[in-house]
DNA sequence: CGCCTAATTGATAGGTATCAACGCTTGTGG
DNA sequence: CCACAAGCGTTGATACCTATCAATTAGGCG
């Protein structure tokens, strides 16, 4: 049905992180530490006590929930500035990887728990929180929606409000994740992505000089897609 | 494309409780207070400022959220339990309206605010919060899912989850929602709802005296179709 | 250089949205 | 009390969309 396994994934297990193995540099408790990300590694597994939770200064994540049948769902990306390793009952659900070289604070707590010892960081940690349960459901919008061009059209929308260069009246944004990340992310097939893709382009909505590079001369073209 | 008004909308609206009237019962400020639920009635609204909190104790609720162009998709059902009313930047973006009679208890305060004036719910709020971002992350495993008859698999499994009544090793559910409250939650077509149904009930996994009631003899036969 | 993967495009079969019609229940008014 | 309207749920027929299989190109890396 869906993909199994990606080259990233094999990538980080294979390579200098080792796929089990703490975070580097984390102390097992006190003060939060600033670490470095590369990409293709993983923050948590899918399975692991949420021990920790991340401030994203720098880079993108991705979460992706792998099911029994092997089908994987892209959960959610993250941008700098998110605060990510929420979980209910104490277990990560999902994985956490890099998608690109980044950097974070990590914090060595679930979030009630620095939210007990850390009195200060509790409006930021609600925020979070509750930006969290809003980006989720917008994403149900985004799935909800009946054809996949507008699932990719809301995609591309949603990539510019997170991570969108504004100049000169004009838009631009890296698209950093994969098609095979957008079509796990919108539950589409890869092909239907790039096809999509391809379809905005020729209908003069987007322009992308290579995959991984949008930019949109008049805005106002996309709004009135929604 | 999607069903713009339903009868319980309009029900509501011209019911008892005006739609836009304040939750009759609820002072401004202070206690908390219980508060009887009638089906139709209309908790808060898309755009209104999210004040209140509620723990529901009874009853069934249904978070829509309404585009411009007029589809409706339903962000998700709420049971007894839940604390329902989490919203970023302090504005609902969903209408919840009661699909059964229900009960709830009312907090006049977003949960932040309630977090900071009552430290003794504060293990009770971030579980809640918590739950909500898993429940959101479920339904988007849920609406990636590539078939329909799958969709509706997983939405009976969710039912169950939430309220289903074992006995003698066979489980029940009653499915208070609409048909249209389903395809909205789904992402699909309120016909393609009924012919899975259909196809459930005659491949034997699933068995249906009315539309509403649902009965599975033999659960382990579900748990395989996940 | 040769292998692997990502991204794209093409062809086709199958699934699902859509339009339509019907039975059923509920509520309303004559 | 019955006729009627309205909405829900279901089923049928059909056209369109998209998943799938396949092939091609381009780029990264050992």
């Amino acid at each position: 049905m869906t993909h199994h396994i990606r080259v990233l994934d094999t990538a980080s297990a294979s390579g200098p992180q080792s796929a089990r193995s703490r975070i580097p540099g984390v102390p097992q408790a006190g003060k939060p530490v600033e670490r470095l990300i590369r990409a293709g590694q993983r923050l948590f597994h899918q399975g692991d006590a949420a021990s920790h939770l991340f401030e994203l200064r720098a880079g993108i994540l991705r979460q992706t929930r792998t099911l029994e049948s092997g089908e994987r769902q892209v959960i959610g990306f993250h941008f700098p500035g998110d605060i990510v390793g929420f979980a209910p009952d104490g277990i990560h659900r999902d994985d956490c990887t890099a998608i690109t070289d980044g950097r974070a604070i990590v914090h060595h707590a679930d979030a009630r728990t620095l939210a007990d010892r850390s009195p200060e960081l509790q409006p930021r940690l609600w925020a979070a929180a509750m930006q969290e349960i809003g980006r989720a459901q917008d994403q149900l919008v985004m799935l909800g929606r009946r054809s996949a061009s507008a699932k990719v059209e809301a995609f591309v929308q949603y990539l510019i409000e997170r991570a969108g260069n504004w100049r000169d009246g004009q838009v631009s944004v890296d698209i950093p994740m994969s098609r095979y990340d957008i079509a796990d992310f919108l539950g589409v097939a890869v092909e239907t992505v790039s096809r999509s893709f391809t379809d905005l382009r020729q209908a003069g909505v987007i322009e992308m000089t290579d995959p991984h590079r949008l930019t949109i001369r008049h805005p106002a073209a996309l709004a009135n897609l929604r």
